[in-house]
DNA sequence: GGCGCGCGTGTGAGCGCTAACATCAGCGGG
DNA sequence: CCCGCTGATGTTAGCGCTCACACGCGCGCC
């Protein structure tokens, strides 16, 4: 723009260089005091970060990650549907990367087929991102990993049970199954001997292990379990099932497999005048922002996501040392609240 | 590992250079076939590609960067309290950046105070990122940006009022205090004489512009305006001024800043046996899952927060382009449900 | 029929950094 | 008293890519 020869054309950063200029020693030695060698003479290394400070300058992450072979950053896939789980284990593994020192690059899809799930593993290793989390806990989704040769470690942020997936994908998660039992438990120790299951979407591993949980409860207490309607995650889901339990006659008690549900429920009971819990107990799963304030606040099942976005990283950072697989399998636990109670007397 | 003398030590991942060997041609070609140079022959641009596919060849993004000097990130700056609003925003966000060919880098902060915001701007610069998103829709936030001089475009998604800050910050947001109007023109409109409005906390610009447009449209319509009390945005807030609402007499009609309050106003006002909307008219803002199913369904302002997510990415792209700040406002929409109806006579 | 031009391709340099090796003091032991 | 070793620093060579330029060939034009 200015014409003024001689004026650098384009004011580019100030690079290790210029650095080492300033500061009268060479560029290895920034080198060595940005990467907290010992043998830097500390007067030395006081020159250099007054240079670096003066100068403003910055590390030029490209070049490093290019001699290093390194970048420094990590993938989470997550599902563009904002529920209460994935983004809150977004939230906690990005926290959890962040604090040992990784970048955190996301990919939201909406849906889960092979060619989705491809090209966001394949936006990610374009990336040259170190490890891949994937918080999608959809069946389709451990097929199209398993499918897809990915070079990097990858760790599945799902429900208890393993994927059984490529020996590589290694997985963590909430034992899901055993707070579905704990669900099931709490109602059928009220008193219930009827406990319906409100399903979630069967390709969903979530919705599978909190399926299984119930059943295996029902069965070693030896309650009556009718065969489970499934549905999606939704409010709306909820309260249509809600208005249909309710014009076939009630039953006692209700598990259903999120909060939404239970929240559509709650509204389907309330229209057709059956009081929860007097003549209806409820139990939800997530304990999701307002589950205390639904009405009745709702008993549920509380799942540490923030735990589970360490684990996660834990289990990239490990692979990447080259550690076993963990299994780590985290706990959830049941939140009693106003929406469970013994059922009337006959 | 294996003691095999000339084998590679390391098995590197195939470079352009390889691929070039394979294809007989030059890298160049190679490069010209990756960024669809013009001048190539379709032949060799076909035997250029069966090298790639053969080797699994994939373009080393570091060292593109080094010498591009482009990263091909953007960072997004959001508050790790899983709120309904800023997590939709950052979905909309990351598709639409990647979309137009950006990675999308995560940092999620608790605090907002000039120390924690520095350190994740500085994070985000580390990594060399072409600009910034700050979903973070603080008073401080804008502060600590302005107080922080950042080299790349920082485009700050908030409410409507442009944040008073650096002429390098652009704002996008959607119109909330026509929102808050709307919602408040409705109750007005349905006959109440006064509105009383449950505020969010005014560090957050969203709280701030829902609190003016609230004051404005009762000031036009000439209805009673009693000073707001301030709280969180916690559905447990929303039960305590509830109860206490109740207790001292209720209003007819309640404007809650967010949807988490009014569910707590409705639980206060179910306990101590006012109807809604009967007795009490509540509206709600954000429209999150399951606000269609609360008891009774709230009436409340949805916000497009995927348009709002482009836009963003709009802004921070445009600037980078040279563009001119777009000022971006978008519209909040009243949602009328079954929370808010005419007052009860007197 | 020679000259220029543009298309397709190759060559060389260098982006900013780290890793490996080279260097050069100073110091203690045989 | 010199050798070798250690600590502090410098020097060199790439990492894999893009950019600027060089080059040769075939075509159309006067």
């Amino acid at each position: 723009m200015t014409g003024t020869p001689g004026a650098p054309a384009v004011r580019r950063p100030p690079a290790m260089s210029d650095v080492a200029a300033l500061a009268g020693v060479s560029h290895q030695t920034v080198s060595r005091v940005l990467n907290d060698h010992p043998s830097v003479r500390p007067e030395t290394r006081e020159r250099v970060l007054a240079a670096i400070a003066e100068l403003g300058y910055r590390r030029n992450s490209a070049a490093r990650a290019l001699v290093t072979r390194r970048s420094g950053a990590l993938g989470v896939v997550t599902t563009s549907s904002v529920h209460h789980g994935p983004t809150s284990t977004l939230i906690g593994l990005e926290s959890a990367a962040r604090e040992v020192g990784y970048y955190v690059s996301v990919a939201a899809i909406d849906t889960f087929d092979g060619g989705t799930m491809r090209g966001a593993l394949d936006h990610f290793l374009d990336q040259a991102v170190e490890g891949i989390a994937i918080i999608a806990p959809q069946v389709d989704v451990a097929e199209a990993v398993a499918a897809f040769d990915v070079p990097v470690p990858v760790v599945s942020v799902t429900s208890g049970e393993p994927v059984p997936g490529p020996a590589h994908v290694v997985a963590v998660g909430v034992d899901q199954r055993e707070g579905a039992r704990a669900a099931t438990r709490h109602l059928v120790d009220l008193g219930h001997r009827e406990v319906v299951h409100l399903a979630g979407p069967q390709d969903w591993f979530d919705a599978q292990e909190r399926l299984a949980g119930w059943r295996e409860a029902c069965a070693a207490a030896g309650v009556a379990a009718p065969e489970p309607v499934e549905v999606d995650w939704s409010a709306e889901s909820g309260y249509r099932e809600g208005l249909r339990l309710a014009d076939a006659g009630a039953p006692t008690a209700v598990f259903a497999a999120n909060d939404q549900l239970a929240l559509g429920l709650l509204r389907a009971f309330w229209e057709r005048g059956l009081r929860v819990p007097q003549d209806v107990s409820v139990v939800g799963f997530d304990d999701e922002a307002g589950a205390a304030y639904f009405v009745p606040p709702l008993t549920t099942v509380r799942q540490d996501f923030p735990a589970l976005g360490r684990s996660a990283i834990q289990a990239l950072v490990g692979a990447l040392a080259g550690d076993p697989p963990p299994r780590t399998l985290l706990p959830a636990t049941l939140v009693p609240r106003a929406s469970t109670a013994p059922p009337a007397a006959r």
